[in-house]
DNA sequence: CCGATACGATACCAAATGGTGTCCTTTTGA
DNA sequence: TCAAAAGGACACCATTTGGTATCGTATCGG
């Protein structure tokens, strides 16, 4: 009973190229098969579909079978980790330039 | 005369959970040595110094050669460009968020 | 001065990654 | 009805990644 499918790491799905591509191309359109993905890349529909595989692992893509296609679609959803972990250095990022301001102004 | 010593991808960078850790213990200090990262890990030293190097590469770390020592520091700056893409989503994310509701809304 | 500490550089290794080609099944539509 | 389209499942391969152990060198401190 494993619907799961063995959970992936956001952080890795978003570091390749392709697959931020990929991202990018499903938030354009609602629903868009593979057949369809595939022409904006020039490697073959197999890799294709193994980085959907992966963002699919990562829960940021759900997929749908329509008769003889599967219609992927972009669940931003897992993203919020991301930017959660972001917010943490962004807090950082803001107290490092106060300091660095009231040296300056010393 | 090459300075940059071959950029390294942001995104490539923060994908591995020790270097995130070490981004993390980076932002606790103002400059730590290598010496004082690696007991927080359970790899060897050359490994952490790898991650670091990585993270250099991707201007995430500054080091400064101090005695025998090598000090190390957090540079957020390049968390721009993560953020920046993320931005990108959260604006789709809402939308995504205000059809839903208008829809159940009808 | 000299042993211990810090660390860069390098060689090496296993496993993961990102791609390929091929085979098979299901579905479509003329 | 049946050829073509869509795509899942594998087997396979080269390169990258994440770790090791080792050597050499510079620096510190008693």
């Amino acid at each position: 009973m494993k619907q799961t499918e063995e959970k992936r790491d956001v952080f890795v799905a978003i570091a390749d190229p392709t697959r931020r591509k990929l991202i990018r191309l499903l938030a354009d359109t609602d629903e868009v098969a593979l057949h369809e993905l595939t022409p904006h890349f020039q490697m073959g529909r197999t890799a294709v579909s193994k980085h959907l595989m992966i963002l699919k692992e990562a829960d940021l893509v759900k997929n749908r079978k329509a008769g003889r296609e599967t219609k992927y679609r972009l669940n931003p959803e897992p993203l919020q980790e991301v930017k959660d972990w972001l917010a943490f250095y962004d807090q950082f990022w803001k107290e490092r330039a106060a300091i660095l301001k009231s040296i300056l102004e010393e």
